[in-house]
DNA sequence: ATATTTATGGAGTAATTACTCCATAAATAG
DNA sequence: CTATTTATGGAGTAATTACTCCATAAATAT
């Protein structure tokens, strides 16, 4: 039993996760308590979760948080990781697939719909409604949500630059703005699932926004 | 004199003002301190928005608030009001100006692009923003959100349905959707101007949304 | 076994929140 | 002038916020 021991320690240290610590193991599941706090800050939002019910979601009294988690701003940003990774992962699926620049916007769209209207899930997107509304003390947060904005826009450009290159789209096009247009209506829609619009209105709404891609009915 | 002040009074009366009140009169201007305290929950959202940081801009001390304006939340709902018939005035304009469905549809997202980025004022528009990401116990005042936003989406539908009847629009496109179309770019637009998009980023945005009008380019 | 290290439970706390109270000031009607 | 009504200033307050502390429990390496 000792050598087996042993041997699982050795093998998690090779795959890279973090060597059995010297004291009392944590008895939670520290990825399964970030999920469940993830949900709550999608749900609500930073200002609107507050510490009792993320503590009471993810089972844990103060001390057990601070000591795994260091503050709720630092839990937050694990949050988002946790959304991107997760939930989130449509977005990086949708414009990595199969097919034509124009396939991955449509796709994209589609993704979105559903995405932001899972009826196990939050309505909306967790990155799309956040830090858009604060007080100005909160500027770090607001600023680190727009970066994480900015940072799907920017997949965005890459995937259409892949067009240009690809000769999916004309080099005279302006991949950036068209990148806009789709952050600005997937914006919105995250707004409208807020306010209860379903999958299909949504999905309306992405093939009306596709009308507008170059070329489009030309 | 004294007749001079009946007359005065009557008058007042006659054209729908309150008639000066028995006490002292209060010392500032309530249409004043209210614009103020609009454009602090408008930059701030509601719950971004401090009592103390309100009434201070306001000019007002507790007691002279809670005597004019009942609460934090009566004000809310009041600038509201405030914003929609001041700064939010230019959507009902630019849907009922001259020319065509699709002429007031674009005018409509020039003017979204030019008052999201005003640069006297917040960034973005206090409806599309406001009531996203509340805590469970601001259920009432997402309500009262969402029913303002739904209220722009109905003003469009009439003047979709207007343009039917003009026979600008074809009695078989579906209005709608539409007008959800366009509400989505709208409510985009206004995250995109809270992070920092400029005007003729937005204007492009609208142009590009107008190219997914029934029958354009087609 | 023992010393060391870390997790846990739960009471406690400083700061901030929206809001209230009350004595006083000031305007009006008659 | 006098009584009435309302506004004002400023201290105070209950509730909630995120967060801390400490004694105790439990796992580890040696």
């Amino acid at each position: 039993m000792l050598t087996a021991t042993k041997g699982i320690t050795m093998v998690m240290k090779g795959e890279g996760q973090a060597p059995r610590a010297r004291g009392r193991p944590r008895l939670f599941d520290r990825t399964a308590a970030l999920d469940r706090a993830m949900r709550v800050f999608w749900d609500r939002g930073y200002e609107g979760a507050t510490f009792d019910e993320l503590i009471a979601v993810m089972g844990l009294n103060p001390s057990s948080f601070y000591n795994a988690f260091g503050s709720k701003e630092a839990l937050y940003r694990e949050a988002v990781g946790a959304y991107l990774t997760g939930p989130g992962g449509f977005f990086l699926k949708a414009l990595a697939g199969a097919g034509s620049t124009q396939d991955a916007f449509a796709r994209l769209m589609m993704a979105t719909a559903a995405a932001y209207t899972d009826d196990v899930s939050p309505a909306g997107c967790m990155i799309s409604l956040a830090g858009l509304h604060d007080a100005p003390d909160r500027a770090d947060l607001r600023d680190f949500m727009r970066e994480v904005r900015e940072r799907s826009r920017t997949l965005m450009i890459e995937r259409l630059n892949e067009g240009v290159r690809n000769g999916d789209l004309s080099e005279k096009i302006d991949v950036a703005q068209i990148a806009e247009f789709f952050e600005t209506v997937s914006r919105g829609m995250a707004v409208r699932a807020r306010d209860g619009a379903d999958r299909e209105t949504l999905e309306k709404i992405g093939v009306m926004a596709l009308q507008a891609w170059p070329g489009v009915r030309a």
